[in-house]
DNA sequence: TGCGTGTATACTTATATCAGCATACACACA
DNA sequence: TGTGTGTATGCTGATATAAGTATACACGCA
């Protein structure tokens, strides 16, 4: 890390995991899963997405490590693999937070 | 921020923000930054990218409002906006570093 | 073993994104 | 005002991504 220059094929894979993140029916997922563990079922319920369109963003979270599964009897028990996610999702909510702030005063004393 | 639930919109704007960063040359592009202000052309010459390909992505990331430009005559000198955006970068690279050292291990053990 | 329920995947269509090329625009200077 | 250089943008074709429907697969249980 540090001030080393990345090679593009690491740059790439950095690229991957924010294309991850880049979908707003994944960070439905993902802040459903603040609250705990939730089954597919759950988190179709939670989110009123489609149960397909929930499991093919929970496999693709999985992928990138953002999620841990586990099986339950019948269901499948999806996890926040850490808490690192949420810090990232935090930064860029901080920074636009910080943004529409900065927004509403220009409109409130125009 | 906290535990409230985030609406769709908000979502959506970081889902942005996220979909800017999931790209392998505005992630070079950002790198490149890292070193200080560089004008366009000299960033065309330190990805070897093409300048219209240059000229796009610098536009992307400057709505997201991860770099700042300024004109300087017949130069426009772009500039990470803050530090916030390499922290993004380095968390997720840091968590990619974990991986790879780990599946490193994997084979190396085999 | 057969059935019902939960989850994952194949296929399709619609939409979005990217790169390259050409060209328009902005600015400095003769 | 015209010319050259740096930057931005319109257009295009190729590729990727998303959502819906149908269906396959996994598991528990009668």
């Amino acid at each position: 890390m540090s001030n080393a220059r990345l090679s593009t094929e690491l740059l790439t894979l950095v690229a991957d995991r924010f294309k991850a993140l880049g979908d707003c029916g994944r960070l439905q997922l993902l802040q459903a899963l603040r609250a705990g563990p939730r089954t597919v079922t759950e988190l179709v319920d939670d989110t009123g997405m489609g149960q397909a369109n929930v499991s093919r963003h929970l496999a693709l979270l999985h992928t990138s490590g953002f999620v841990s599964r586990e099986r339950d009897g019948l269901f499948v028990r999806y996890e926040l693999a850490d808490k690192d996610v949420l810090k990232l999702c935090d930064l860029v909510c901080g920074r636009l937070e910080a943004e529409v702030n900065a927004r509403r005063k220009l409109v409130v004393n125009r």
